[in-house]
DNA sequence: GTACACTACATACC
DNA sequence: ACTGGTATGTAGTGTAC
């Protein structure tokens, strides 16, 4: 039998004590297939240096005698190979060690005492990544598989009749083929609920959306929509979820935050009420593993929790303020969830359930659509990464790096590093090192002001100066390029390494992306180009990770350190060559053209690239009409990390201040950007002036909308654990006294009221503390006019005009008027 | 009772 | 704990006077 298929969803089980792999995926006439296939399981012993062939020998012989007794299964060496490899760029003899199940790698590894043994590697490795490696089966590519059918045989304990496939096959012989082209198969769903404790309250609804399906079940109320359909009990709907999903059969099954929330508590729900929840194509229910966060998986069917993946590999590129199905949806769908005020369901009217089935409906729209949209990221990162879809949307920034890494060893001849245990606490309590340059920038308004920045600077570094773990030396040697670290010096070869060539690697592989994107706009070069940036920005990081197999602090101390020298040198190039830089930081540098043309510019910049070494590489960023810096609150000195900027298009770029942060209130940010606008576009500060006193007198005249005023905090861990109660934490208190779901990483939203008589002073200032005068957006109280114009909205202006030496005094006698009057 | 230094915390930049 | 360091700024905390 032959086939052309493509796997989706990675699965191992044991027979007669063999590790055998279960690949569920389709093939190209749309059935969905399951492949078996096994490889062998091995590890790496490194030997030590200089042993004869009868000193190996013998080893080989104690090595292959080992037997361990274990309850479930015998355990031992079935035989060894010596074999020429590289570890870390060296050359080493090792012995390959061929055992029956991955399972006992640790154990026999452990058993591995012998003095001939250096190092012991690649036991760590979980059988479906080796089993990918050795085998070559990538997810989400075609196939084209030979071998026996397993039809309703007993092979492999019956598997083929427990699954619920169109047909089994045992691989024989696996052939890639050049088709890409793929759509899988997507469910999404979502559920509702009365309580938010997982299974506290029961189920009341729970929506699923596939393409042209579209359902709502529930045992409430009758509907009007026909995509509702009712049913007696919370059991029977949870029996009937469980059939909708096998009658549609999807790829893969999607929820939003639905590892955290839908997922367990159709867990929990279905337990009690006595019924199985078999979503797995064997019948199973989903198996939960531990971690800081649930993790839960579907026999056969991936089950992909979008929050996840767009957490990791989204929310740095994303604007919005949470990541809220709501949020996400309008930035990448301009689509928002319905409207639907949550209350018990008891308290529902009758009338009230059709839009609550609406809006339960549009989340699972909104989840479907959303996957949809990032299914071509998700795809690329599980092509290029090879890792299966499962991992590719739940692996951190540093393991999806790693994988990548793992991937692309075998052309070096590589034995892989392993995992650090007992090295993470030494490598925690390593000292920093020393970051990326900012710019002390001198406050004020700046007229054509251009922007230069290196292209994946910290990877260009790390590539032409081949600064990695395998090409680190702590002492000099015959052609090492020296670092100096703070005193410490760090040196490191020239002979190229595996990881500054991978990263090479990555980085042409983005450009080249990148130029067919631009030239093709299509999906898939986007989502590639997407990929290969995103692996290039991570790399540095992953050198100075504590849980990386390749960690290397020196080599991530000697990256920013070099790209410290490099943006100084070229800083200074730039003023020699007269133009004057007002800001860097890290890898950008801002310098002033005045009447100087852009040529000129673009002159100096080719200038600089020729003197620049290996790849590194300065590019334009833009021409900007103006721009402004402003003095830090807490000294008479420019404050970094903060700026505001207008290009020849007339699109703003600010960075840094209120406006972008979300902890102040709506009306102090909407405030000082129209001031940064009034102030960019027209380069005149008397608007703004006019502008905010407007607004003050909008605030003392109580016209000011109290949505506006609602300062949001994240309330980023477990109320007791705070040192210190700022107000979102005393708001976190009151919310949880009131009984409504407070968790870690949720935005507290309030606003301050006006202080009682005796929170004030004979001078009529407030004393005592803000949190006492925090409320929830709809309790009751009059907002505090003192608090609102001196600490948010005076705050957010006053060094943006004190730039103009604009006497500020004029907004400050509101702000006495205020102060008087309220007296 | 208040002024001040210091700490805790959240959030942003690259 | 789940890539790194650099930086700003508010509100609370503790202490001296």
């Amino acid at each position: 039998m032959e086939i052309n298929f493509i796997p989706i969803d990675y699965n191992y089980f044991d027979y007669e004590g063999r590790n055998y792999l279960k690949i569920i995926g389709r093939t190209d006439n749309n059935r969905r297939a399951c492949i078996i296939d096994s490889c062998p399981v091995y590890f790496w012993a490194i030997l030590k240096q200089d042993l004869n062939e009868k000193e190996i020998k013998r080893l080989q012989e104690k090595i292959e005698s080992i037997r361990l007794k274990k309850e479930s299964r015998n355990v031992e060496v079935l035989k060894t190979e010596l074999h020429e490899k590289c570890f870390l760029g060296e050359k080493v003899k090792a012995m390959k060690i061929f055992i029956t199940n991955f399972k006992d790698s640790h154990d026999i590894a452990d058993h591995l005492e012998f003095k001939e043994i250096d190092k012991k590697r690649e036991y760590d490795i979980d059988f479906i990544t080796k089993y990918i490696l050795e085998k070559k089966l990538k997810p989400l590519h075609w196939y084209k598989i030979t071998g026996d059918i397993l039809n309703n045989s007993e092979d492999f304990g019956g598997i083929d009749s427990s699954l619920e496939v169109d047909l089994c096959l045992k691989a024989d012989k696996i052939t890639e083929l050049d088709n890409l082209e793929f759509k899988p198969k997507i469910l999404a769903f979502d559920i509702e609920t009365d309580e938010f404790d997982i299974g506290k309250g029961e189920i009341l609804m729970i929506s699923l959306v596939g393409e042209n399906f579209k359902k709502v079940l529930t045992w409430k109320k009758e509907s009007n929509h026909s995509f509702v359909e009712k049913f007696s009990d919370e059991k029977t709907m949870l029996e009937a979820f469980v059939e909708y999903v096998k009658k549609y059969s999807p790829d893969i099954l999607v929820g939003y935050f639905s590892d955290g929330f839908d997922i367990p508590y159709l867990r929990a729900r279905a337990e009690k009420n006595f019924t199985k929840l078999s979503l797995g194509i064997d019948g199973s229910k989903p198996v939960f593993s531990r971690g800081k966060l649930l993790t839960s998986r579907i026999q056969g069917i991936v089950h992909l929790d979008i929050y996840r993946f767009i957490k990791v590999v989204y929310s740095p590129y994303l604007q919005s303020e949470t990541l809220s199905l709501n949020d996400v949806s309008s930035e990448l769908l301009g689509e928002k969830k319905a409207v639907w005020i949550h209350k018990h369901s008891s308290k529902i009217k009758h009338h009230e359930w059709d839009s609550y089935y609406e809006y339960n409906l549009q989340d699972s729209v909104l989840t479907y659509k959303l996957t949809e949209k990032i299914w071509p990221d998700l795809m690329e990162f599980s092509r290029i990464i090879g890792q299966p879809l499962f991992d590719i949307s739940r692996d951190s920034m540093s393991a999806h790096v790693e994988n990548y890494l793992m991937n692309n060893l075998e052309r070096y001849n590589e034995i892989i590093e392993k995992k650090p245990v007992s090295e993470i606490g030494e490598r925690i309590s390593k000292e920093r090192y020393e970051g990326a340059f900012v710019y002390q920038p001198k406050p004020g308004l700046y007229e054509n002001i251009v922007f230069f920045d290196f292209t994946s600077m910290y990877g260009s570094v790390i590539v032409s100066f081949n600064l990695s773990k395998s090409t680190y030396r702590d002492r000099k040697t015959e052609d090492s390029i020296e670092v100096d670290l703070e005193g410490k010096k760090a040196y490191f070869i020239q002979k190229k390494g595996f990881f500054p060539e991978i990263l090479n690697d990555i980085i042409e592989k983005r450009k080249k992306y990148k130029k067919e994107y631009n030239q093709k706009k299509d999906n898939l070069s986007k989502a590639r180009s997407n990929a290969f940036k995103l692996l290039a920005n991570a790399s540095y990081g992953y050198q100075g990770f504590f849980g990386a197999r390749y960690y290397q602090q020196e080599a991530a101390a000697a990256t920013a350190a070099l790209a410290r020298k490099y943006i100084k040198e070229t800083i200074e190039k730039i003023e020699k060559a007269g133009y004057p830089v007002i800001y860097s930081d890290t890898d950008s540098i801002s310098l002033l053209r005045d009447k100087r043309p852009k040529k000129e510019v673009l002159e100096l910049l080719e200038k600089i690239n020729k003197s620049l070494p290996g790849i590194m590489e300065l590019d334009l960023e833009d021409f900007y009409k103006r721009g402004i810096w402003v003095t830090k609150r807490t000294g008479d000195f420019g404050a970094k990390k903060k700026y505001a900027l207008i290009n020849e298009e007339g699109k703003l770029k600010i960075r840094g201040f209120e406006t972008v942060r979300r902890d102040w209130c709506d009306l102090a940010r909407n405030t000082q950007n129209k001031v940064l606008e009034y102030i960019l576009t027209e380069g005149n500060q008397k608007k703004a002036l006019e502008y905010v006193k407007d607004i003050i007198k909008k605030i003392k005249e109580r016209k000011v909308d109290k949505n506006d005023l609602m300062i949001k905090t994240q309330l980023k861990k477990p109320i007791d654990e705070y040192k210190s109660e700022s107000p979102h934490v005393t708001i976190a208190k009151r919310m949880k006294e009131l009984g409504m779901p407070v968790d870690i990483g949720m935005l507290m939203k309030y606003f301050i009221i006006e202080p009682e008589s005796y929170q004030k002073t004979r001078t009529g200032k407030t004393k005592g503390l803000i949190r006492d005068r925090a409320r929830l957006p709809d309790e009751e109280g009059k907002y505090d006019i003192d608090y609102y114009l001196n600490n948010q909205i005076l705050p957010a202006v006053e060094n943006i005009f004190e730039v103009f030496n604009l006497e500020t005094k004029e907004i400050m006698n509101g702000k006495k008027q205020m102060k008087l009057g309220d007296f």
